[in-house]
DNA sequence: ACGGGTGGCACA
DNA sequence: TTGTGCCAC
């Protein structure tokens, strides 16, 4: 595949947030108008400009005051504030419009953010081509530009042999579909804005950027010396960072003309293969990165930031706060259901502490089985309440973030509600009387029989409207929220069950398979020394005209291993262990001794191991380095000296190991019908993590069908796991309500555990033997 | 410690 | 299939 034949947009709407914002309000139209958020200080962050502002200096960076400074007659419009923060809503809104516009013209269209868009037209082209290759004329193309021509002698050109085949009538004519979707882009919405047409993504988003507003640029691949000679290296995407700049002081250069001139094996010398082949090739032009399909994008989320003297301290502040962030999360997620058919299965927690006057920055991955606010929140307050809440009872909170995300299809949802109406019999779609509907079945109808009413709510896809009502007063104080209790009528529900569903068609095309001409991880470049290597002549060399060279992936096999490629031996069980499984191995290691401990301190047996383990706990960290005892903290459930640095995944660990002892219990407790199901809906995940990590696990699995081992098997996998769902996991069977009773449910069987004793029910709060603050305080605000 | 809120992605 | 950082808008 030559890397001219296809023909690429790229739609970028002229400052999108100003059009939107005149466009609601047409006074402000012509005026020099900039948006701000938070203009309180400073006269709130100029997030963007509109033309006549720009014409006055105005930039992004500004705070409002300094453009009022350069531009007294400046109107300056605030992002609306809800819920105490800024909200984007309304831009959004307004992106989804183009956007559909947009799709109108080609389904191969990816939305690269609330503003653009990259189309692939190439076929659109062809068709034109062949329909009509006259149709192009020069006064259709009155705002196109072209790099390194005057439109009319580009076009005089493109005609001139009456072939039509030429790559530059593809683009000519690509300019002529741009120019009809930028003007249906505005009759349609309103909006105006900017296109690059080009052979390749990259270039076409560079070229747009070169003549705005409301105009657009093409770029013959034969202009690219030209544009290339004088360009900076910081105008080609993900060139505009940090690696962009080690790029340009390593080689000592600064435009991209420069950098053309280092051959592959001079690139080779400072950066790896796959860095290499992309820094090659872009500076010639060619970019094979595949425009992919998605129109809508692949997560939620929100989150804003505490800084300085704002920082979170006081339990009721991050209740209030991540109460709002989640309430702002369940209302674009509901949206986002009725809109895209499909339900985010993971959330995670995000939160900047600072500890030891430094900023540290941790997420925590959860599943997500409910859209019901209250939940969200206390998945969020959950988590930080592990991980931030100090001994004191306080936290030191600079940012909270929540974001959702690996949505699931909800395919069938119609037949299956009507499945449920007409009975088996009226079932039409065979495709879909499979295990899954009869899966359905079973928790539709055995679900209720033998667990209780939350446990059903726990499975249920709610249909929340309720608490829409009332959180709406903006620009109030920020803890102006009203706490509307959610009344959950079980009855009110509509079902929906999670239905296992065939990919997505749409997200199953982007999925590029790996390659090694695109920039990578630009971090780990930054001091990468390779070793003296023989270039690969295996390299593909593509180009007729053999004037060019394209470095292509000489990939014969993807990197076959499904997952990460880094391993670490474990100290404990000398297994080699992912990278990204590390962390939580650990966490089960520890889990099980501490456990161990617990209980041979009871018999008064197994000193040895006791001694190793508070060795571990005591004086050194888990990179085996001794401990600064002046950074450290006594964990409160433990009472062991534990650095700051640490106290977060030492957290983890209890909370593993009363995962432990609570799993435990539910397998001696629950019936065997309940525990049957839950394993059957556990998700196929799980099943085929296994298969790659743990060939052993497996086994065993298939070889002894027996409950027991299955129960084990799981038990294991929700340790191995260290963020995991832990608590959704089993919390898919216990009620979240409140999850701090369900804390205390932990703590309960814990102590009961130490004591040796059966333990019968969850109670409410066992006061602990006076030795330390237990655990419990923890949860507890 | 104040450009903030979002989103996508590659790496380990 | 997790956590973190980079890059971008
Ligand atoms: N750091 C940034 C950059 C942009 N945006 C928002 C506001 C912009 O209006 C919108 C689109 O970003 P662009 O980079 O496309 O900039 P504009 O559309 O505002 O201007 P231009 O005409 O140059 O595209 O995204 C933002 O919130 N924060
Ligand atoms: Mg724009
Ligand atoms: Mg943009």
């Amino acid at each position: 595949m030559s890397h001219t034949e296809r023909v690429v947009i790229l739609v970028d709407m002229d400052c999108f947030y100003c059009q939107v914002e005149e466009k609601l309000d047409p006074r402000l139209e012509s005026l020099p108008i900039a948006v701000v958020q938070y203009n309180a200080w400073r006269g709130g962050g100029i997030i963007a400009v509109n033309y006549p502002a720009r014409d006055k200096g105005v930039t992004r960076h500004m705070r409002g005051e300094d453009a009022r400074a350069v531009c007294p007659e400046i109107q300056l419009v605030k992002v609306p504030n809800v819920r105490g923060k800024a909200d984007l809503t309304k831009y959004r809104e307004a992106g989804k419009r183009v956007a559909e516009v947009l799709q109108a013209f080609t389904p191969l269209l990816q939305r690269a953010s609330v503003d653009e868009a990259y189309l692939d037209i190439t076929k659109l082209v062809k068709k034109r081509i062949e329909e009509d290759p006259e149709q192009i004329s020069k006064d259709k193309m009155k705002n196109t530009h072209i790099v390194g021509f005057k439109t009319e002698d580009f076009l005089i050109n493109s005609y001139k042999d009456k072939i039509y085949n030429d790559k530059n009538f593809n683009l000519a004519m690509g300019g002529l579909i741009a120019e009809e979707i930028r003007a249906a882009v505005l009759e349609k919405t309103g909006y105006k804005c900017s296109a690059g047409i080009a052979h390749n993504k990259i270039l076409a988003k560079l070229v747009a950027g070169l003549h705005k507003p409301n105009q657009q640029t093409i770029i013959p691949q034969d202009s690219i010396p030209q544009l290339y000679e004088t360009l900076s290296i910081k105008k080609i995407k993900n060139l505009g960072g940090k690696f962009g700049n080690m790029l340009s002081e390593k080689l000592n250069i600064e435009n991209m003309g420069q950098l053309s001139q280092f051959s592959h094996k001079d690139l080779s010398k400072h950066f790896d293969e796959k860095t290499t082949n992309w820094l090659y090739n872009i500076a010639r032009g060619i970019d094979s990165e595949p425009v992919t399909t998605r129109l809508v994008p692949k997560s939620i989320g929100c989150c804003k930031r505490f800084p300085g003297k704002n920082c979170l301290i006081l339990p009721e502040d991050v209740d209030h706060w991540i109460g709002e962030l989640a309430q702002e999360i369940a209302e674009r997620l509901e949206q986002d259901f009725e809109e895209n058919n499909r339900r985010a299965k993971q959330i995670i927690v995000s939160f900047t502490q600072k500890i030891n006057f430094k900023d540290v920055t941790s997420s925590r991955t959860q599943s997500l089985t409910s859209y019901d606010f209250k939940k969200v929140k206390q998945i969020g307050m959950d988590v930080l309440n592990r991980h931030c809440l100090k001994s004191d009872g306080n936290y030191h909170i600079l940012f909270l973030g929540l974001n959702v995300g690996n949505f699931e299809d909800n395919k069938n949802v119609s037949k299956i509600t009507s499945f449920f109406k007409n009975g088996t019999e009226n079932v039409k779609n065979p495709e879909i009387v499979d295990s899954k509907v009869t899966k359905i079945f079973f928790k539709a109808f055995q679900g209720p029989s033998c667990s209780t009413k939350e446990q059903i709510q726990e499975d249920i896809i709610t249909n929340e409207e309720t608490e829409k009502a009332d959180n709406k007063e903006d620009n109030v104080s920020i803890y102006s929220v009203s706490t509307v209790d959610l009344e959950e009528d079980i009855d009110n529900f509509i079902y929906y069950d999670d239905v296992f569903c065939k990919k997505d068609d749409l997200n199953k095309s982007e999925n590029p398979s790996p390659r090694k001409d695109r920039p990578g991880s630009f971090f780990k470049r930054y001091f990468h020394k390779p070793e003296e290597r023989n270039f690969d002549t295996s390299k593909i060399f593509e180009e007729e005209s053999s004037e060019e060279e394209n470095y292509e992936n000489n990939i014969t096999e993807p990197e076959e291993n499904n997952g990460f490629k880094h391993f670490q031996f474990c100290a404990e069980c000398n297994k080699k262990i992912p990278d990204n499984e590390y962390q939580s191995h650990i966490d089960f290691h520890f889990a099980v001794k501490v456990s161990d401990d617990k209980v041979s301190e009871n018999t008064q047996n197994n000193t040895v191991q006791k001694c190793s383990i508070q060795n571990m706990l005591k004086n050194v960290n888990s990179h085996n380095e001794l401990i600064d005892l002046s950074n450290v903290e006594k964990c409160p459930d433990c009472n062991k000296l534990i650095p700051l640095s640490e106290v977060q995944s030492h957290k983890d660990y209890h909370f593993a190991l009363k995962l432990v002892k609570e799993e435990s219990h539910i397998y001696k407790t629950k019936p065997s019908i309940l525990n049957t199901e839950k394993y059957t809906t556990a998700t196929k995940t799980k099943n085929k993590k296994v298969e790659k990590s743990n060939k052993n696990l497996k086994r065993k699995v298939s070889e002894i069908k027996s409950n027991i081992s299955l129960k084990s098997f799981f038990k294991t996998e929700d340790l191995n796991n260290d963020n995991s769902t832990i608590c959704s996991t089993c919390c898919k069977r216990i009620k979240l309500e409140d999850f701090g009773s369900h804390v205390d449910f932990h703590e309960a069987r814990k102590l009961h555990n130490q004591l040796n004793s059966t333990p019968t029910t969850p109670s409410k709060k066992v006061e602990k033997p006076n030795t330390s603050k237990g655990i419990v305080s923890y949860f507890k605000p």
